[in-house]
DNA sequence: AGACAATGAGTCC
DNA sequence: TGGACTCCCTTGTC
């Protein structure tokens, strides 16, 4: 593993003046206070609700002389809940724990009794796992069956590695928020993004200043990418402008495969956005399928359409994703706004003839087959559960497992999706971004990425950085190394494994995090290495002094290319 | 610092 | 079926 890190380069992630001048002004306010200062201003809150008033009553007063004849007016100092509008509680952040409306049902699993807090799915990761019908290799059959399915594939599990520390970032890559990432198959420091704009970047992540953003693919959301299996220099695109893009990654220059709206915008009744899209190389068939339920096949060597589209869910209803089976070519996986998840046989399309249908209680972001048997099945729900089918020839009626995960948001984020290691030849890790926030050290409320093992419904791992503040839904694992990249709001970090200390991460961070422009022209002048000057205590003293998250979100790290 | 908008699914009628 | 309204642990900009 050490030979394979030394490969990797140093971090570039800078900062701009203007964020360097407010951490300093934060930094001597925590100065000035005391430690205990968060206790105090609880206290004072209380207490001040009379002075309130009384600064309240002087303004009214002020405000009538100066507006003779106007009625005072009455200002309510009741603590008002902001989720259900009754008084006598709050809801909100409190330091750098939300704290839930307890007249809410829990916002993790759903259930009324309790909040967030005393969820026991919070407390215990595996509580409430439905078991599995069906494990693999628990007997001789299973056995058998296995090793025909894989039978290059080793008996021996290797030791979990989990990427779990930020050594890149392009920070402010993109001009909207990414939707999508791809690593290159073959040219392992190559990462795709894909962006609500429809951008495409290309970046490279060992030589850190290489990157593009091609703009002028997509009008809007890139929604999913794929590699040509063919050839790994071009890529194909599905967006919701309704055409396919196949891109070639050196020169920008884009063939269209397909536009659905030939016509332009016609309203919104008749505008058709592709959101799923899998390339099936063993028929040459790029899939797609659209906003309206539809699934369109389109042959890659020629370009053009074959059959007729097919309706493979809810007429009128978003198709979200479509994944062909990396073992059996005909098998394919699609799920969406229906509620539902289906399996289809390609060579029998047609609209109601699905294999299974596997039902969810709400919108289906995502379904995987797993990467290297194809057996399994796991998707991402919007009613804040990750399901996992054991075996697709088996009973396929409920899941093997439901397992309660925090990412139930259907506005201005990307959807999360749930997806497999590729490397991981028991096919049970799996990696999937949180949208609760957790309490970082007691210092600042962050969302990590998480690591499932989806056989158990443990969670292995869930990484966090105090530079990344804000969600990150999208989440891919490297096919060869470990190696995760995650995109969060517009930028992409990557990450890389190493010892489980936060002492040594901090020194990881310090180390890797690279001052450019007057920044760092300005610590030069300073005179560098006062250890209390470097960024994570920075950081970890501004988030103490913040009062809210929003003022924690002062402590985002801003980036400016170095090179 | 606070207001606002972008934006999408659920629910009700 | 479709329009109005609600949800209200986002993020970025003005």
């Amino acid at each position: 593993m050490a030979s394979r890190r030394s490969q990797f380069p140093q971090v570039v992630i800078g900062r701009d003046s203007d964020s360097e001048e407010s951490l300093s002004d934060e930094e001597e306010e925590f100065v000035e206070e005391e430690d205990d200062e968060e206790v105090e201003e609880v206290e004072e809150e209380e207490e001040d609700e009379e002075v309130e008033t009384k600064d309240e009553e002087k303004t009214q007063e002020g405000l009538s002389e100066d507006n003779k004849g106007k009625a005072p007016i009455t200002i309510s100092l009741k603590k008002v809940c902001k989720v259900c509008k009754k008084t006598g509680h709050e809801a909100g952040f409190k330091g750098a724990t939300y704290i839930d409306c307890p007249m809410k049902p829990c916002f993790l699993c759903k259930l009324p009794g309790h909040t967030t807090i005393t969820c026991p799915h919070r407390v215990a990761t595996e509580y409430g796992v439905i078991p599995a019908t069906h494990k693999n290799t628990q007997n001789a059959l299973d056995f058998i069956f296995e090793r025909q399915l894989r039978p290059k594939i080793t008996k021996i599990k290797p030791k979990l590695v989990i990427p779990n520390y930020v050594t890149g970032a392009v920070v402010r890559y993109h001009s909207r928020r990414v939707t999508c990432l791809e690593f290159h198959p073959t040219k392992y420091n190559i990462i795709l993004s894909g962006d609500k704009k429809g951008h495409l970047g290309v970046w490279d992540f060992i030589r850190v200043c290489e990157k593009t953003v091609y703009r002028n693919i997509h009008s809007c959301i890139l929604n999913h990418m794929k590699f040509n299996p063919r050839n790994d220099g071009t890529v194909y695109g599905a967006s919701s402008d309704g055409t396919i893009s196949c891109t070639d990654l050196e020169t920008g220059l884009t063939s269209s495969l397909m536009n659905l709206n030939p016509n332009g915008w016609q309203g919104a009744s008749t505008w058709r956005m592709l959101y799923g899209l899998d390339v099936n190389p063993e028929n040459g068939l790029v899939l797609v399928a659209d906003n309206f339920g539809y699934l369109y096949s389109v042959d890659s060597r020629s370009n053009s359409q074959v059959g007729e589209a097919v309706l493979i869910h809810k007429r009128g209803s978003k198709v979200t994703g479509l994944h062909c089976n990396p073992v059996q070519p005909n098998l394919l996986l699609s799920c969406g706004n229906d509620h539902f998840a289906r399996l289809w046989d390609i060579r029998r399309l047609e609209a109601g003839s699905s294999l299974y249908q596997l039902s969810h209680k709400r919108v289906v972001n995502s379904a995987y087959f797993s990467p290297q048997s194809g057996s399994k099945i796991l998707t991402t729900s919007q009613d804040n559960r990750i399901r996992v089918w054991d075996s697709i020839f088996g009973n396929l009626d409920s899941p093997s497992r439901e397992i309660v995960h925090s990412h139930d948001f259907n506005r201005h984020l990307t959807p999360f999706r749930a997806e497999w290691d590729p490397k991981d030849p028991s096919e049970s890790v799996a990696v999937v971004g949180r949208y609760i926030s957790e309490n970082y050290r007691g210092l600042a409320a962050l969302h990590p990425v998480d690591y499932i093992n989806t056989s158990t419904g443990q969670l292995i791992a869930a990484v966090m950085d105090p530079n990344i503040m804000t969600i990150s839904p999208v989440n891919k694992l490297h096919p060869q190394y470990d190696i995760l990249a995650s995109g969060s709001s517009r930028s992409i970090y990557i990450w890389k494994p190493d010892k489980d200390s936060s002492e040594f991460i901090e020194q990881k961070v310090k180390k890797n995090i690279l001052l450019c422009g007057k920044a760092e022209k300005k610590r030069k002048s300073k005179g560098d290495g006062d250890e209390s000057d470097d960024d994570i205590s920075k950081a970890k003293k501004s988030i103490k002094s913040a009062k809210t998250k929003t003022k924690a979100n002062s402590i985002v790290l801003k980036a400016k290319d170095k090179c």
